[in-house]
RNA sequence: CGCGGAGUGGAGCAGCUGGCAGCUCGUCGGGCUCAUAACCCGAAGGCCGCAGGUUCAAGUCCUGCCUCCGCAACCA
């Protein structure tokens, strides 16, 4: 027996501190989809997800939830669990994080590249909120140096840590990106990962003393593993990798695709390369970033509110009907719109209208012109020739797409054969051969058109796993008698002398108008939106801070201001320069509002500042003081005192 | 000059290695009657962001500019 091609592919394990969005579920639905795509063709297709457990804020997390770490993972990682069930994942496995026989493999490569010198002892600094004990970057902090978690000011700090010497390696890495230059796709991405790597890699922080939900690093009990060495290793731990049973590790790797949204590409495409570079594993064989799923306000984001529960949709439209629209109209590597119009349009159009409805005439003129029986006829028509050709090929054009994970075009390509079908029984006319008593041409007809039908369900069942089931029950076959791999799609498989058995439509059309009318939140852009937002956003309150007294609050000076000019900070794009009146004096003050408000609308404007903070320094320009703005995700408005109170007034 | 993406008929998008500008929806007109008011045919509508350049030939390559949008090292 010989042995069968492999095919692995991988999405990112996701990090189980929120639910996840509609965004994660395209990256998996279209895992799974070339999954069973791939099984179908014969290969021996492993398909890996899972989750990310670790770190910091999953420690927060879990602290406001009065729950460990681990309570608190084990809960989310089951909700995701349930999710692909939902959405019809099938996983070969499931990898997390906190699953002993990753850490085991972390731990090991860990030590092994520390003992080959790769990994070294430094020293860490950056910018440090105390309280929130966590380590940000100069471009993360809030405005005037303050914690963009808790808004308090940080500072300077130095953290042990161990270091993971990258940059000896970037050499390396653009031989190998040269010598394969298919590795990163789509290839807009392979530039700018060549273009970033050429401006100089710095060596990775891979420990952090701060926290210490993570794996412990092996040879140092007080560090834990930081993100991406942990993470990124699960697609070989996952396998068994440097285990006793190593025998997936041998089968499958080097993987065939590690597939992600382009936000982590960065990581996938240069660290993890580099670290199996380290550990002399070989690489795996693609990495592949597909776009975001963007709302009609920009980005999906839980701050704007605009968050897709796919659970929802599931639950709305159906399991098949949703994985067929996130296949369909992403664009390979390319951003794509969502909205739920989108959706009920492409669910009317493609799924209703084109694919069901062509499965309801079938059946229903074979019903009532043949006694609802499917038997080839002795003669044909001229139309028959152009329709087998094109289903003959269909597998093939559809390959080529779905090959590269495009799984738009790939689904294009099969309907195309669906729309020839439908032009067929006009061109064709078996009312017309019926009335003629033609019977022989009618029954070829009818032959043809359920064969393509039969055919378009095969190939389209890696997108919609459920369909074929019914499709099948309505032509009067089986699983068995249908075929189910590309070894049935030989023109002609359809067994003669097969009774069809109507049913319900496939996909009832959706009134779109009705829909809308029902629930309150439309989406007119102002008002409503907000309102939804507003429902969406209470759990993202921000907690209280700690109780102060009202000494503390005394020794704030709140002060009314009026604004004399305004102005753009160039090259910031969130700053405004004003110069404010106090009554007595005149300051200038940066105010991160630029997003909010236009210069000439804040003139003129009373506000409340705060007059006796410390000043800082922001783009150059030195702020004294503080502009008082009231915000609710990313909605900003300044607070206006009333224009009957003098500037330099005080507020209390 | 931080990095990157986008700007194509009313809307949403495709256009890889340059060769008469396409798709889906919408609009208008027609056809069919088997079907989920579905299906089929035809038409209107585009200085392909702006300005230069290379070329026999540019939406497609090069240069500059304008506008929008993401990312800046744990939000797919």
């Amino acid at each position: 027996m010989t042995e069968k091609k492999t095919f692995y592919i991988t999405t990112p394990i996701y990090y189980p501190s929120d639910k996840l969005h509609i965004g994660h579920a395209y990256t998996t639905v279209a895992s799974d989809a070339m999954t069973r795509y791939k099984k179908q063709r014969g290969y021996d297709a492993y398909f890996l997800t899972g989750t990310d457990e670790h770190g910091q804020k999953i420690q927060q997390r879990a602290q406001e939830a009065g729950k460990t770490p681990q309570e608190f993972v084990d809960g989310i990682v089951s909700g995701i669990k349930e999710l692909w069930q939902l959405l019809d994942i099938q996983y070969d496995d499931f990898i997390r994080t906190t699953d002993e026989r990753h850490v085991k493999v972390v731990q090991d490569i860990f030590k092994k590249i520390y003992e080959k010198g790769d990994i070294y002892k430094s020293e860490y600094s950056g910018w440090y909120c105390t309280p929130c004990e966590t380590f940000f970057t100069e471009r993360q902090l809030a405005e005037g140096h303050t914690c963009p978690d808790c808004g308090r000011p940080v500072e300077v700090a130095h953290e042990e840590s161990y270091f993971f010497e990258m940059s000896k390696y970037a050499d390396r890495w653009l031989e190998f990106i040269e010598a394969n230059p298919d590795f990163i796709q789509p290839e807009t991405r392979r530039n700018e990962m060549i273009s970033f790597v050429k401006q100089g890699l710095e060596d990775l922080c891979v420990s952090r003393t701060t926290f210490d939900w993570g794996i412990p690093v092996p040879i140092d009990s007080k560090h834990v593993i930081y993100v991406w060495f942990d993470a990124l290793t699960n697609y070989i731990s996952a396998l068994g990798y440097g285990t006793d049973d190593d025998s997936k590790f041998r089968k499958y790797w080097p993987a065939d695709i590690h597939l992600m949204a382009k936000d982590i590409i960065r990581f996938h495409a240069i660290i993890w390369p580099i670290i199996l570079m380290a550990a002399d594993i070989p690489l795996p064989k693609k990495v592949v970033a597909h776009g975001w799923l963007l709302m009609q306000d920009g980005k999906m984001s839980k701050s704007k509110g605009n968050v897709v529960d796919p659970v929802i949709l599931a639950e709305k439209y159906g399991v098949d009907a949703i994985r067929f629209f996130l296949l369909r109209e992403m664009a390979y590597g390319m951003d794509a719109n969502y909205s739920e119009e989108a959706l009920v349009n492409c669910i009317n159009i493609d799924l209703a209208n084109d694919y069901g409805n062509l499965l309801s005439r079938t059946t229903a003129m074979i019903e009532k012109f043949l006694g609802g029986v499917i038997t080839p006829g002795t003669e044909g028509t001229e139309f028959d020739a152009e329709l087998i050709e094109l289903a003959a090929a269909t597998p093939e054009n559809m390959a080529r797409y779905m090959d590269k994970l495009d799984a738009a075009n790939a689904i294009s390509e099969i309907w195309k054969l669906v729309n020839k079908a439908n032009k067929y029984v006009d061109a064709a006319a078996p009312w017309a051969l019926n009335k003629a008593g033609e019977t022989e041409k009618l029954k070829t007809v009818m032959y043809n058109l359920a064969e393509v039908l039969r055919q378009v369900t095969i190939l389209i069942s890696p997108v919609m796993p459920h369909i074929a089931d019914r499709v099948w029950e309505q032509l009067g076959l089986t699983a068995e008698t249908a075929g189910s791999d590309w070894t049935a799609l030989e023109w002609g498989k359809l067994p003669a002398g097969t009774r069809i058995k109507r049913g319900e439509p496939l996909f009832p059309r959706i009134e779109w108008e009705k829909q809308q009318a029902a629930p309150a939140e439309q989406p007119t852009p102002a008002a409503p939106a907000e309102a939804a937002k507003a429902a969406e956003a209470a759990a993202e309150i921000a907690p209280l801070k700690p109780e102060i007294t009202i000494e503390d609050f005394e020794k704030i000076d709140l002060r009314v201001c009026k604004v004399l000019t305004a102005e753009k900070i160039k090259k910031a794009d969130k700053l405004l320069k004003l110069t404010v009146s106090l009554g007595n004096e005149e300051r200038t003050v940066v105010s991160g509002i630029a997003q909010h408000y236009t210069p000439e609308e804040l003139i003129g404007k009373q506000l409340v500042i705060v007059a006796n903070l410390k000043p800082a320094k922001l783009r150059g320009v030195e702020s004294r003081g503080m502009i008082l703005a009231a915000s609710c995700g990313d909605t900003l408005q300044v607070i206006e005192a009333p224009c009957d109170i003098l500037p330099g007034g005080t507020v209390r």
